[in-house]
DNA sequence: GCCGTTTTCGGCCCGACTGTTTTCAGTCG
């Protein structure tokens, strides 16, 4: 059993436990273990086995630890089962519409026994919830809209595309002239935090405009904006509202005074906020979106800047791609937070395509794109012959191409070099599908997996593992397959991967765009535990998709990555030297 | 159910918005 499904476990039995009036304190543990169980870098069902591994983990206590034990030898929670046999299953469904939640589950339940979406689609329809305790007209229609907007999906998007999306709404939101303007819109949320997904977009405002007294036109100004399907929620200073994705929009318009206090606030994440305000509250201060203030006669401490916040918690500022309760705010206020990775810090892309194979360019193409961009070095890696649909190169045609690598290296005369490479195929039985005397001329080999989805772990695991064995495998691509089956990966032991990647000196890719999303920012942590040389590359197929580098550097730094943890951080003449040395 | 700079018992984060509530409960982030 992965974390994943523990966590979703335990946030289940939390779930059902809030539906039936449990105890809110002992809500939050489960809750709590539910967040460790998905960002811990432990495998929890593996280490279930010792008690006292267990129990390491913050969040995870005895109770906590019977409840994982039983879950590895049974697939469930005791608790969950109990719970879950009281109601109905599709129960769960229920909290999953916006709007929706615990107390009026249980009173949908306890009025009508509605335990599903369809059960509650159909009383609404015949008309059984009017009369019913709170379940006035606007109510029942929120609830309508609730289902329609669940069945629409909806979930979480990815970030080039919030970022887009916020991109369009920021520069209609600076065209506001009332009462002199706005001043500025920053993104926070997740979107700020760098996380790979966002389920949706928090937009901060401010600028005279904003200021409490007037914001009314500024808010109705909002409002207005083109691009909303639905309104959610339209106050003072907030408006939230669907864009026609069914992106969901929340945007704040905040005094200038305020803005440290709500841009901490809204940039999270929810446990980082929650540890920083226990903060607070030990040194006698409350934290909120408005300001740092003193319990006893609530004057300001600090609102103005996310720095003077921080520092009077005792706390060095935290980047935001850090701010996960995951240990940040004890380094900070150690002062021994660590030096995150930059765009700056990159040299290099070693992982793209050009027209040869399915690449839109011309390597020389290629070799100015990365030059404009600052890099040092460049290398061409197309595909091999079996990837016949991308046209992949056979023996002739990788020698030939070589050649034409090489010529190009000469031609841009030391402004860029330009490395030899190859992106070959992991067969069925674990070979390659190029000969070692082809790859002896390439200076990087990525291999990867295009195939074999499906497969038994077992299987898949020992082919990766057979593949990265051949000496001229300098680096692993898209290790986990997320990119090949969009969001889920292929089964395969990833810790057992990456181990034998790190004893053998094989680096491994972390891709750095955003629609072929490899490894997580807890893959890569999992990859700096392991000892694993960590390359990062956008697998470019043309000049413009080099740009998305900065989406992936905020994975390795919510990964705590420095620019020593990542090889193409090297000069030019170091990258070579520092992977795996050829036979 | 977890946890310890006040604690092995007694705490455990904060404010805005909505709807139906004439003073507040529920949901959300």
């Amino acid at each position: 059993m992965d974390n994943a499904t523990l966590a979703r476990l335990l946030t289940e039995t939390g779930d059902l436990l809030e539906i039936s009036g449990g105890d809110t304190f002992r809500i939050r543990s489960y809750r709590r273990a539910a967040e460790a169980a998905e960002q811990s870098t432990v495998d929890l069902a593996a280490a279930s086995v010792d008690l006292a591994r267990l129990l390491e983990v913050p969040g995870i206590g005895k109770g906590m630890a019977a409840n994982i034990q039983a879950a590895v030898a049974t697939g469930s929670i005791p608790l969950r089962d109990e719970l879950l046999a009281r109601y109905s299953s599709g129960i769960l469904d229920l909290l999953k519409l916006s709007g929706m939640g615990p107390k009026t589950v249980a009173l949908l339940w306890e009025a009508a026994q509605i335990a599903s979406i369809d059960q509650l689609a159909a009383a609404i329809d015949a008309g059984r919830l009017a009369g019913l305790p709170r379940m006035g007209e606007k109510q029942i229609e929120k609830l309508r809209k609730g289902i329609e907007d669940f069945r629409k999906s909806a979930g979480r998007f990815r970030i080039d595309q919030a970022k887009e999306a916020a991109e369009r709404l920021t520069e209609y939101l600076l065209a506001f002239d009332g009462f002199a303007g706005i001043d500025r819109v920053t993104p926070a949320g997740s979107l700020r935090r760098g996380r790979e997904t966002a389920g949706d977009l928090d937009l901060l405002v401010t600028g005279p405009a904003c200021e409490p007294a007037r914001a009314a036109e500024a808010v109705a100004y909002t409002a207005a904006y083109p691009g909303i399907r639905d309104m959610i929620a339209r106050g003072e200073n907030k408006v939230s509202f669907y864009l026609g994705s069914s992106l969901q929009v929340d945007v704040r318009l905040l005094p200038e005074g305020s803005y440290g206090a709500a841009l901490q606030y809204f940039t999270g994440s929810k446990m980082h906020n929650v540890a920083l305000r226990q903060r607070a509250l030990k040194m006698g201060y409350t934290l909120s979106e408005w300001a740092l203030a003193r319990l006893d006669d609530e004057s300001v401490v600090a609102a103005e800047t996310e720095e003077s916040i921080y520092q009077a918690l005792g706390l060095d500022w935290i980047p935001p791609e850090l701010r996960e309760n995951l240990g940040e705010i004890e380094a900070a206020a150690r002062h021994e937070l660590p030096k995150l990775i930059e765009q700056d810090n990159i040299r290099g892309d070693v992982h793209m395509h050009t027209h040869a194979t399915d690449g839109h360019n011309s390597i020389r193409e290629m070799a100015e794109a990365g030059l404009a961009r600052g890099y040092q070095y460049i290398a061409i890696t197309d595909h091999s012959k079996n990837l016949a649909m991308t046209n992949g190169l056979d023996e002739k045609r990788a020698l030939e191409h070589v050649r034409q690598i090489r010529l190009v290296d000469e031609q841009m005369e030391g402004r860029i070099r330009v490395f030899t490479g190859i992106e070959v195929d992991i067969l069925g039985d674990g070979a390659l599908d190029l000969p070692d005397e082809v790859l002896a001329e390439m200076d990087v080999v990525i291999a990867s997996v295009h195939t074999l989805l499906h497969q038994p772990k077992e299987e898949m695991t020992a082919r990766v593992l057979r593949a990265i064995e051949n000496p001229y495998v300098r680096i692993l691509g898209h290790p986990t397959g997320r990119l090949l089956l969009r969001r889920e990966p292929f089964a395969i032991d990833l810790p057992a991967v990456l181990r034998r990647a790190a004893e053998l000196g094989v680096a491994v890719e972390h891709n750095a765009a955003p629609e072929r999303l490899d490894l997580c920012d807890r893959d890569l942590r999992l990859a700096k535990e392991l000892g694993c040389r960590i390359v990062i590359n956008t697998d470019a197929h043309d000049t413009r998709h080099m740009e998305k580098m900065r989406y992936g550097i905020k994975q390795l730094r919510r990964a705590w990555l420095g620019p020593a943890d990542v090889l193409n951080t090297l000069a030019a003449k170091d990258f070579l030297a520092a992977l795996r040395p050829r036979p």
